[in-house]
DNA sequence: TTGAAAGCGCTAACAT
DNA sequence: ATGTTAGCGCTTTCAA
């Protein structure tokens, strides 16, 4: 008798039914609306025990006009950096009862729009991953994405809030670190071409060289994992550099990998410092000199603008700015008197 | 004139208005219902394009009564494991055009149900991640989640594929490749324990103690993470094995770095074994022997069976068990003949 | 306090 | 080939 819904499963009709009431009174009740009869309510509420009745939130949402999910969209699932970022605003969301509904881009930079559009309609906002597209394409489509949040990212579009890392503060940091142990001849391991964040690096870089004309910064192309570090090793030694900056931890550790397979000490013959201060790179051998960042926090301060956004429609939301930390460890230290040594 | 939804978003009626037909033609075109005369096609297209609509997906979900959403719950999103799973599973589902909504339940296994519950209300089925709750309280709930799919975990319930890892026979396998190299005395550094990975490892060791009583195999406290292993050194000292057995791959690179401060060789005085395969334990020093586990393709196959599941409602979905592969790497060497060295 | 009825945005059966 | 109408499951006016 019961299951009498098109769906096969329980609705609130039948509940309705078995209470004896109208759904419209089921549903105050499950909504905890008081201005229900006790004994009705708790008629009500022993039939939804009954029939082990859950309400069903596709309904609610369309209802309601919300749908309490929050999409985010990311470059690359892979990345440490961005499962940081995820695990943060998720546990965040999860606090005042949001879901996460993740769309993946795999670093197809003209697919993104259109994930992001089709995320952003199943859910009541959406934070905006490093986005590969260009200013002008994300400045295009922001305002249809609100309320959104970008990370990693700044666009002109008002109302839209930035958590931004101040990449190009790191990277000074570590270079300036590397001149006061000593050298003179520094290399850069580039990220990804499109990746905002490298871009910000290699402003940093600028500044650097502005500030140390007597410092050499070589740039050697790069990319973001393991491998790219781990094949750099002969552009490295051909560089002749001895301190080197490696885009992020994971290249840092290729590299590191690399050169103890060469037979390079570290930080004996070359310096080697990281990005991020991933988990694993206290643990690496040597272990790696990096820039913090606080990574899961972002995310955190990811929901918690969103949360302002769709709780006050409008606001003047700032965003904010994220000075990594040095973090210094045991792959960077003097330079050696003697560099042409590295070669052999 | 345009927004006149109460939502104030671009719904089907304002199309339909615009392009001078009933919402109904509307809706055959934008699903390609080709019934409609290709003239009047065209001019709801065109005012569809104009007004930049988009279908509400919540109307559409109500409406279908499926929302092309899967959702999973995993025990820890900062697990490397879990991370490779939703990856795996987030590229073969949107190959198909489906989206992931993730639950974390931070290993809080109290929740897990609710968690559940809930995520599988707002999708089209659900994959459950090395659920730690009990054996009953799973078996209680799996009927009301189909279509599920399970993950490093069974349940007598019918219809519940169930993918695993045949995670002792894996640990049997590092332990033989660890006898073959002469050692006598080994440790196992456990995991979680509510989790039935650790418990099919503890299996694997019983049957490898059977098969071999003249090898000792101490059980040592830990977890699944770097600090467990990091912290493990001096049980790992005391208990004078030399062949270990860690947990997972973090627990084996917290140990490696703890046995390297401690200035303890390995492979020389001890060797150490992880599990997994995480793409980091190619880069340790000395690079990890562990056993390769799929993990990835696991989570791709779990969109696979659920994929069948939803397609013909029912079917005899076998599930599968995968074998984990020994990678013999640096951190395993043959045996010390002097074991008291170890201590020094 | 409760029920009837409208509406959220869409699809689909039915009627024309 | 197209419009009318009836849902999908829920919340929320509006009457009573």
């Amino acid at each position: 008798m019961v299951r009498k819904s098109a769906t096969g499963r329980i609705g609130i009709a039948d509940v309705a039914v078995k209470a004896g009431v109208s759904h419209a009174t089921v549903s105050r009740v499950m909504n905890g609306n008081f201005t229900v009869d006790p004994d009705i309510a708790a008629r009500v509420r022993a039939a939804a025990a009954e029939l082990k009745y859950q309400p069903n939130p596709v309904g609610r949402s369309l209802a309601l006009g919300k749908t309490d999910t929050i999409g985010i969209v990311v470059p690359d699932l892979a990345n440490p950096t961005f499962q940081a970022i995820l695990r943060g605003l998720s546990r965040a969301a999860a606090q005042d009862g949001y879901r996460i509904l993740i769309a993946d881009t795999f670093e197809v930079s003209s697919e993104e729009a259109i994930l992001a559009g089709e995320a952003r309609r199943r859910c009541d906002g959406l934070v905006l991953c490093a986005p590969r597209m260009s200013d002008a394409e994300l400045e295009e489509i922001a305002p249809s994405l609100h309320p959104l949040v970008l990370i990693n990212r700044t666009t002109a579009t008002a109302g839209v809030p930035s958590l931004v890392v101040d990449y190009g503060q790191g990277v000074q940091d570590l270079a300036e670190h590397l001149v006061g142990l000593g050298h003179t001849r520094l290399a850069f391991l580039a990220g990804p071409a499109r990746s905002a964040s490298n871009g910000l690096r290699l402003q940093g870089l600028a500044a650097f060289k502005a500030a140390h004309p007597q410092v050499e910064v070589r740039m050697l192309e790069g990319g973001s994992d393991f491998d790219t570090g781990h094949r750099a090793v002969d552009a490295v030694l051909d560089s002749g550099a001895t301190g080197i900056l490696a885009f992020n931890d994971l290249v840092a550790m290729g590299l590191l990998s690399g050169l103890h397979e060469r037979g390079v000490k570290v930080p004996e013959d070359i310096s080697v410092t990281g990005f991020d201060d991933i988990p694993f790179a206290r643990y690496t051998t040597p272990t790696l000199t990096t820039a913090a960042v606080p990574i899961t926090e972002l995310g955190q301060q990811a929901w918690h603008q969103m949360r302002a956004l769709i709780r006050k429609e409008s606001s003047d939301v700032p965003g904010s700015r994220y000075q990594p930390r040095l973090e210094v460890r045991g792959s960077t230290g003097p330079a050696r008197a003697a560099r042409s040594a590295v070669h052999g």
